[in-house]
DNA sequence: CAGCGACTGGACTATTTCGTCCTTTTCCCA
DNA sequence: TGGGAAAAGGACGAAATAGTCCAGTCGCTG
């Protein structure tokens, strides 16, 4: 948690991060649907029901808020991960893995795309403290991953030559990639084939 | 062409179509570097240095703009790509575009990203048409790469089984969520890493 | 070469949006 | 239970930004 309990070293009472708690949460479903730069403050005001002064006291001003943000949908987005990935060690649990998030993306008919991904692209130029946490995030998202493929090579599935650091890498990004595809189409189906082909590269590495 | 020689059916003289596409240029410079977002027009009429006037003269609005500088950057895309792709039939081949993709983002340290992949995550949930035109570029892109599998398939490089556009959009994917992974990270290096997992899969199908 | 329409310049308005300030209410703790 | 600090409400100002308007220039075409 990089934002501390307060900006300014006050002091915090219950009620109070509650009510920063409504603030971000209102500011993250807002910047997911609208996106980063089209979403004002006072259309997060309207939608957490605080007013402006609150949103002041809590935070310094919008780059402090969508941080926050980012901390925020980065920490639902990696403990939803970790409950997916934790304990799974083999090509079938990433295959369900798999269908949970195309599932997922096809309900919204691959509308607004990977929640940590879109706030990477709108952010990432902009502000550089944002991006370096969009960045751990992203890590610790592979790390997962590499944790999956390590397991799969404890068990023998995977050959020890195979880099499972890389392999993460490229099934990130053949996720991100599916996403931002399924956005621009509307339609999750070449997101389920983007990964689907990092999966069955992976698989062939099993066969070999 | 989505737009034709004006917005309004009006003739247009040589003088007027230099002036648009001196606006519309300077807009997709702007919002490739500062975002789509946060670039005003008023910051498009510093750098193109023209007036208001001539910019709602020639477009709408913003929207009419934005929809012009993604035809703009579309075509500019299509036509790099295809001259990369167009006569390319090998993994060889591949690889040499990748080289070219992975220096040119190395130079700026991944920053931006691609220049029509951020302009889709900023767009496409806010202007369907935009959206639209887009998505068919991404499919002419692909339609690119699929065409380049096709040729490795004659050859016999490739099995007649494989499904070139499944693998074409898989590698599309794995392009695109580099760059993003790449721009989040300010480095080149996940980029080239997703691209060569995909390369290595197809290279795979050929050995089989 | 004359006239009409495209083109240009820049001032002007309306609106949005960020940020500030001050008053009132609520809550914690001695 | 009362004092003080945090929290809440909302009006207000300043700046930025989209969009309008009109007067003047340039260039094509009959």
């Amino acid at each position: 948690m990089t934002t501390a309990d307060s900006h300014n070293g006050r002091r915090l009472t219950a009620r109070g991060a509650k009510t920063r708690a409504r603030i971000v949460a209102a500011a993250a479903d807002l910047m997911y649907v609208k996106g980063v730069g089209t979403t004002t403050l006072d259309d997060v005001l309207a939608a957490s029901g605080v007013s402006k002064s609150q949103l002041y006291h809590h935070f310094d001003g919008k780059d402090a808020l969508v941080r926050a943000v980012v901390d925020h949908v980065g920490e639902r987005v990696i403990e939803r991960e970790r409950r997916s990935l934790g304990c799974v060690s083999t090509i079938r649990g990433l295959r369900r893995w798999r269908n949970a998030l195309v599932q997922n993306n096809a309900l919204q008919h691959g509308a607004y795309g990977c929640a940590l991904g879109s706030l990477a692209t709108e952010v990432s130029d902009h502000d550089a403290l944002a991006r370096r946490a969009l960045s751990r995030l992203f890590t610790e998202w592979q790390g997962l991953l590499a944790g999956v493929l390590r397991r799969m090579q404890d068990r023998g599935v995977l050959p020890p030559t195979a880099s499972t650091d890389q392999l993460a890498t490229g099934l990130m990004a053949a996720l991100q990639g599916g996403y931002l595809l399924a956005q621009t189409a509307r339609d999750a189906t070449p997101m389920a084939t983007s990964i689907d082909m990092a999966l069955a590269h992976i698989e062939s590495l099993s066969a070999g």
